[in-house]
DNA sequence: AATCTGCATATTGTATACAGAATACTAAAC
DNA sequence: GTTTAGTATTCTGTATACAATATGCAGATT
């Protein structure tokens, strides 16, 4: 069974790409044309990719000016933080009981962010990777994806304070104490020291973009 | 001034209107041609409104073949009730103390939902209309922004339920009892008995679509 | 009769065209 | 020298065109 892709979504994915690698500055203007004759492709696409990211809050769609991407906005890293440290302890808690093996691969993840430092782009798809596992087994399929869409938005701001600040925190430990309260099953543990982990992270970085 | 709205938006209006009032019937194929004439505007703004359907889980997106509106499915409805609650609760917890006339206006609201028996839609339209209001005073626009866009599919199961099953409970009860735990600032009382209100209602729309 | 094959048609995904608005540029007026 | 009016250009939003694929049907085949 071979699967055809639409052009929008390799158009959506290479866009993301040239925000993260910095190509599109945070405040810039997109013009779509110049985004097709780079990418190869004819407008209708990029047109496509980018009014999705409009509405993920990626970039600005304003009628009639076309598009920019979005700057970084402190109320608005909160503002999606607040939401993500929900979702995902919502998630958490329909997991059920998290398998040995998950929690196993948890630690491996963990110890490969400990030692991974300077490596702005490895850290951060490590922490992605490390909540994704967590939330492996939530059955609510629409939770992930929402998630996986709304982390669009820290991602950038991780990415911009870990280059510039050159902080690597992400608390590994706050990961290990999340990781030994599900060990012990001892979900309302794990449920609380997860929110208080997006909660230090996320003030973390509002207080940095606040310079 | 003189805003100008894209047209993009319009048709998805339009298109919705066209699901709710069932015109377009739940996994009906939906051909942007003919939709675009019966609008009177060309296929483009169609396809873009369609594409933001698709994310927003109202309507399916299969390569090469189009678009069709998205079946009634309890697992769906489930899932979605299940993220809407915890994030309505969210959006409570944001508030802060409601303003004395809010909690009037939705005493008020409550009250016509009360009285009104039969007409379906202006039913629904109050209920949507006495969440709005409730959290109105949430400062996190983001969240609001998702929960506005998360009532697209519960919506749908609720107009289906209250045509079909003729019922109208949606509970007035359930709504005077959050009112007056929030008069009297109690925030956990108010929120647990949302939680609540929010399950009651999950459950009876999933019972009732497993038949 | 039921299933398969090839052709005609319809529809999709993408590319291009076009009209109007926004921006950049030029040059005159103060 | 700065501002401003007018024009040229660019760019956006929408419409249309096009090529490829999917769908449907008539006739052939078992």
């Amino acid at each position: 069974m071979i699967i055809r892709t639409p052009l929008r979504n390799e158009v959506y994915r290479a866009i993301l790409e040239l925000i993260y690698r910095g190509d599109l500055a945070a405040g810039a203007r997109v013009r779509d044309t110049v985004l097709a004759s780079q990418l190869g492709v004819s407008r209708t696409p990029v047109r496509e990719a980018l009014l999705r990211l409009s509405r993920e809050g990626v970039v600005d769609a304003d009628m009639g000016r076309g598009f920019t991407v979005g700057r970084l906005d402190p109320v608005e890293m909160r503002e999606t933080g607040a939401i993500l440290s929900a979702l995902e302890c919502l998630a958490l808690e329909h997991c059920g009981e998290i398998p040995p093996e998950r929690l196993a691969r948890l630690s491996e993840i963990d110890g490969e962010l400990a030692r991974t430092r300077g490596d702005v782009d490895r850290c951060i798809a490590l922490d992605e990777e490390w909540h994704r596992t967590l939330l492996q087994d939530c059955p609510n399929r629409r939770l992930r994806d929402i998630i996986a869409t709304l982390w669009q938005v820290p991602r950038r701001y991780m990415r911009a304070y870990l280059r510039e600040a050159g902080r690597v925190s992400l608390s590994t430990q706050h990961h290990a104490r999340i990781i030994e309260a599900l060990r012990r099953n001892d979900r309302a543990t794990a449920a609380e020291r997860f929110s208080h982990h997006w909660q230090r992270g996320i003030e973390e970085l509002g207080a940095w973009i606040e310079r």
